[in-house]
DNA sequence: TATGAATGAGAATTCATTCAT
DNA sequence: CATGAATGAATTCTCATTCAT
């Protein structure tokens, strides 16, 4: 069971480098910060982490794998929008259940090292190809016009609901209704408002 | 003459500055890094700018300015439509221009100070402001339904329109045709698209 | 036995600080210095002093704090010449248990800045304060004439006494008997002396 | 006469060097702080020392000199005590009059290193010689007590001069009357004073 | 002569990491 | 396992000095 124990510990830390993390930044954290919040000695983070940027790739990839895991890929034989509807609320889950990881990924995806700006990189690049994909499908299902850029309006979507979900969550906490977030997002006729004079 | 070549050199400077922190972040670029892009010996820095702060600070003084001199107030007893146009094609030109800063903005937002936080979140909140106004009005004249939350339509907006931008500058450099980025968007039918099944 | 621990060493590091600073001056005195002949690293200082000033003001607090715990202040209801012979005796043996401060206190007492500059005026002043008020029961009792300026004649026993114990002790090493240098300093009929010509 | 510009210009950048080093310090005064408050640009200065160290060499040098040649070396053909009077007179003129110096040699006399250390060292040791001198004549003459250590008179009667002359000049300024100073200086009845118990 | 922009060595301080206890 | 003292590389910033104009 010592494993277990072990396990557990590790676990505590990573939600408190977390925490210290995501309201600091990844730099202005020190291994200090972290020991303090945890009531342990500089040392003894030592004995379950190799290094300071070991725990940041650590909470990085529980991350990325939660939201992976979360969102399931489109099938082309069933019909696309409940998937559409499911995998926008599970995105949005994800989000919300870890605002501070999302604080992180979200802005210090710069600068530690190439390895890492290209895990996020792929990361992102999986998340856009989810929906492009989706997208593609509706337009050759001429459910959408074949004029519209699909890369662009993924970008548009995971933009719009980055902002509105990391907004959502930093009024409401995280105790969340996500039913009449989704359903405001529904109602936007973004298109019908963006649809300027002369059109 | 000498406040010219004074002038031009700290502008230099801070393109320079910007093009790194936003390629590694505030805290991760060192003033040797600044430096050696610049081609200037380390103390020279120092004659232009009181710190690396003041550096940091300096930039995004800037590029608050150029967005909030970009945008305008929207005046309800003209049509709203072009109004909502023209800053549309503002605020992205804006975040076209200085894609270095976006990042920095977008990224770098918070963990700072509070001196700064406070100018980030008063600029974002003047944009989001601006549009929920615009929003509001559309409702009263009808335009829109009455059931949308405006905070939170204008918040999608800015987040849409943010990562767009960003993405269609990190692709197709700083010499981007506006139009049909802008047609582009305005052809999402967002709302359609999302009205999933059984609604 | 931690506390304990501690704090020998911090008395370690002020013990060679006191001797460095005496010997260089507080600004020509790097952190290097102390730390090279301490036998520690850089970074080791800072865990027992905030900063290089610091280490300075622990000095001069644990200096000023000896020296007027070692003298009393005067008691007219009991005869005055003990009294100051005990007070002499014991600011000489300050002065020469601490050469290295005394070195300090005398050479860097402006300068720093006012917070600094305050304690050691406001030391000094207490000092005079202590021997004005003997030599003003003197005056009283008539053991002094009545035309001398007390402050002034403060002034000269403390300058007197500081640079004959001084001297005594660059000369002497710490070693020193004192009974032969009061009973020298005793003996100087200075005003005989001084009673110059004409007089 | 270019000379004597040069030379003229160079007596203005040393009167200010003295007042500045004197109020921060050596090391506490920049070259830029001299070079504004006497109206030049930085590169100026170094057209007329060759550096900062070189500024200050220059200000111990006349200072030293000064004092030296307002003092006379003790005759012992000819009456003791005037020329002892004429001595402290001069003594405590140049002080005054060189407050600003005075200070610098008092407290800086340290760190900058032996060369001139060894300058101050060896101006203090012939001051003390002149009054040893004077004192050992005194002795022979047996006007002063055999028993009497004249070198730890001498410094005492430095000491004091010293302190007394510089707190003087501190309270009232240069415009010093010095006649007053001497008077009281001569009627310390010291020894009187001193005389303990028992004696 | 005079200027002041540029330099770069050097100083203080921080902090991730190690290791003896 | 846990501790926290010690380390020293790296960073920011200062300032005497140089040199092209």
């Amino acid at each position: 069971m010592r494993t277990t124990k072990r396990h557990s510990r590790q676990e505590q830390l990573l939600l408190v480098s977390g925490k210290v993390f995501a309201k600091k930044g990844y730099h202005a954290t020190s291994i200090s910060d972290i020991c303090k919040k945890a009531n342990i000695a500089r040392g003894t983070l030592y004995l379950y982490f190799d290094n300071k940027r070991d725990i940041f790739d650590t909470l990085i990839k529980q991350y990325i794998s939660d939201m992976l895991s979360a969102i399931t890929k489109f099938h082309s034989d069933q019909p696309l929008k409940p998937q559409f509807n499911k995998n926008v609320r599970a995105f949005i889950e994800v989000i919300i259940k870890n605002k501070d990881l999302t604080r992180i990924v979200a802005s210090e995806a710069v600068g530690l090292d190439s390895e890492f700006d290209n895990q996020l990189i792929h990361f992102y690049a999986t998340l856009v190809n989810y929906i492009e994909g989706a997208l593609l499908l509706l337009k050759k299902s001429e459910e959408i016009p074949k004029t519209i850029n699909a890369q662009l309006l993924a970008y548009s979507i995971i933009g719009l609901l980055k902002e509105v979900s990391y907004q959502w969550a930093l009024d409401h906490g995280n105790l969340v209704e996500l039913d009449p977030l989704l359903q405001n997002i529904r109602q936007f006729k973004l298109d019908g408002f963006m649809q300027f004079s002369g059109e």
